[in-house]
RNA sequence: GGAGAGUUGUCCGAGUGGUUGAAGGAGCACGCCUGGAAAGUGUGUAUACCCCAAAAGGGUAUCGAGGGUUCGAAUCCCUCACUCUCCGCCA
């Protein structure tokens, strides 16, 4: 969530932050916020000072005994009654308040960051940049993956049904090798640029929920195991990120950067049709994951390096891409800015989502209190940011559609030695 | 799953009701000492919120979490979480 210190003192800009994307009412429920914390404030300070005289008196009787003057303690202690009962009212007054302020304040998006394109809906995204001149046009008798994977029995739909439901497919014989190549190339690349590779758990508590923005209000996106109170990743972002709840670094250790794989899990309520075909959508999917906690003040450069890094793979798997920075519309809750970046699958005449990098600055950093000593030894807040480095499914149906022949699929160069075979036939 | 022990600051570790935010030690930072270093020595070394224009200074809370007893709790009671040991089960 949002700092209160940074509403406090930089106001209207978080105002028109907030407008950028859309967040209605956006100036009153700021204000109504900052009055708020102002009557929290005067409740605190009632509080305090009471609970200070308590103390006084508390001291006072303690020395009142060893004297043993049982009378003048005698009095002190109905002070002490008398402060109580008051303190009762503002104490519960305080708590109210703090509550309410908390109840408003976890429902404020994140304020995007100025770069960010003013729009409601996908088509106002900026494409800022793509390797494809012309849109590719299929070869006649070109099919969608989900045929392919039929064709050549390396994914099978129906055998996932029978196991676990619709969205679980298992992947065989090349298939599978297919994936754990993938897994593997991109574990091996992100390692070659710096991260640290992690195996967090895939199942996570409450608090981890929260940390990175996935609770309150998004369980429904989350299977959910109730004996344990545990929750499935829906992307490694949340463990490993949670790798820094509760932790204060040193400058010198910024930034940290982390990478996973794991299989990641969305309930994906609500999605039916065509465009949840196949491997478009799934509910259990394989993911490599990048994450950074990196200084305030160079998290948006840091963010220019993850895209490039991720145009990178995508430059080197072959794949006609193209990078959209988000409008204030498209972007997700806790996101400050973000680039999604998108594969061309000539075969569905559709861009898909690989790709989601983002600069979340300190809103999840103020969650999960992560924070850094500066060079004056002050506490601040770190700026996180993670992108898909990438996500399997839609690589894999764009590898097998892109690259699909009358006799085979040919694999692109830099997955041979990962795969041991260069065609799916 | 059964039985027992434990959870204190960056770390180790004292502390069973009264200036204990917390002894002592280590580490770290800065200074002195030194030709330089080690040793020695001095000082400092949590987080959050609040008061104060700011600094200085002050207040409140925090000894796994939450609740209770008490004028007063790290210390007593209850609940929960976690860790360790032994037994059982098991990839």
């Amino acid at each position: 969530m949002l700092s209160l210190l940074v509403i406090r003192e930089q106001t209207e800009e978080i105002i028109s932050r907030l407008e950028r994307k859309n967040f209605k009412d956006a100036r009153a429920i700021i204000l109504q916020v900052l009055e708020m914390d102002n009557s929290r404030k005067a409740f605190q300070k009632q509080n305090d000072d009471n609970l200070s005289q308590q103390n006084v008196l508390a001291n006072k009787i303690g020395d009142l005994f060893k004297a043993g003057n049982k009378d003048e303690a005698a009095g002190a202690k109905a002070e002490v009654a008398t402060l109580k009962a008051a303190a009762e009212e503002i104490k519960t007054k305080l708590t109210q308040t703090e509550t309410d302020i908390y109840a408003l304040m976890v429902t404020i998006p994140n304020a995007p960051s100025m770069a960010v394109p003013i729009g409601k809906t996908p088509e106002e995204n900026e494409v800022v940049s793509t390797n494809v001149k012309e849109l590719p046009v299929m070869a006649e008798g070109s099919v969608p993956h989900w045929e392919l994977t039929t064709k050549y029995d390396i994914i099978d739909f129906e055998l996932g049904n029978k196991i676990a439901g619709a969205g679980f497919p298992v992947y065989k014989g090349k298939g599978a090798r297919l994936q754990r190549a993938l897994i593997n190339f991109f574990l091996d690349k992100a390692t070659a640029a710096g991260y640290t590779e992690i195996q967090p758990p895939i199942l996570i508590n409450s608090d981890s929920g929260f940390g990175t923005g996935n609770l309150p209000d998004k369980e429904g996106q989350m299977y959910h195991c109730q004996i344990d109170d545990l929750f499935l990743i829906p992307t490694a972002e949340v463990p490993v990120t949670n790798i820094y709840r509760d932790v204060i670094l040193k400058e010198s250790d910024l930034p940290q950067k982390l990478t996973a794989y794991t299989p990641c899990f969305r309930r994906e309520a609500g999605s039916y049709g065509k465009d949840v075909r196949g491997l478009n959508r799934l509910h259990q999917f394989d993911k490599v994951e990048i994450v950074q906690i990196q200084h305030p003040n160079k998290s948006y450069e840091t963010l220019e390096t993850m895209r490039d890094y991720v145009i990178g793979l995508l430059t080197e798997l072959e794949l006609p891409y193209r990078v959209l920075k988000l409008c204030g519309g498209d972007m997700s809750f806790s996101s400050a800015l973000t680039y999604d970046l998108e594969v061309y699958s000539a075969a569905q005449q559709r861009w898909l989502e690989v790709s989601s990098v983002s600069n979340f600055e300190s809103f999840q950093a103020n969650r999960m209190k992560c924070r850094f000593k500066d060079a004056d030894g002050k506490t601040k807040l770190v700026h996180t940011l993670n992108g898909s480095a990438l996500a399997l499914p839609r690589i894999v149906a764009a590898l097998l559609e892109n690259n699909q022949t009358p006799t085979g699929i040919n694999l692109p160069k830099v997955l041979h030695k990962y795969t041991g075979f260069e065609t799916i036939e």
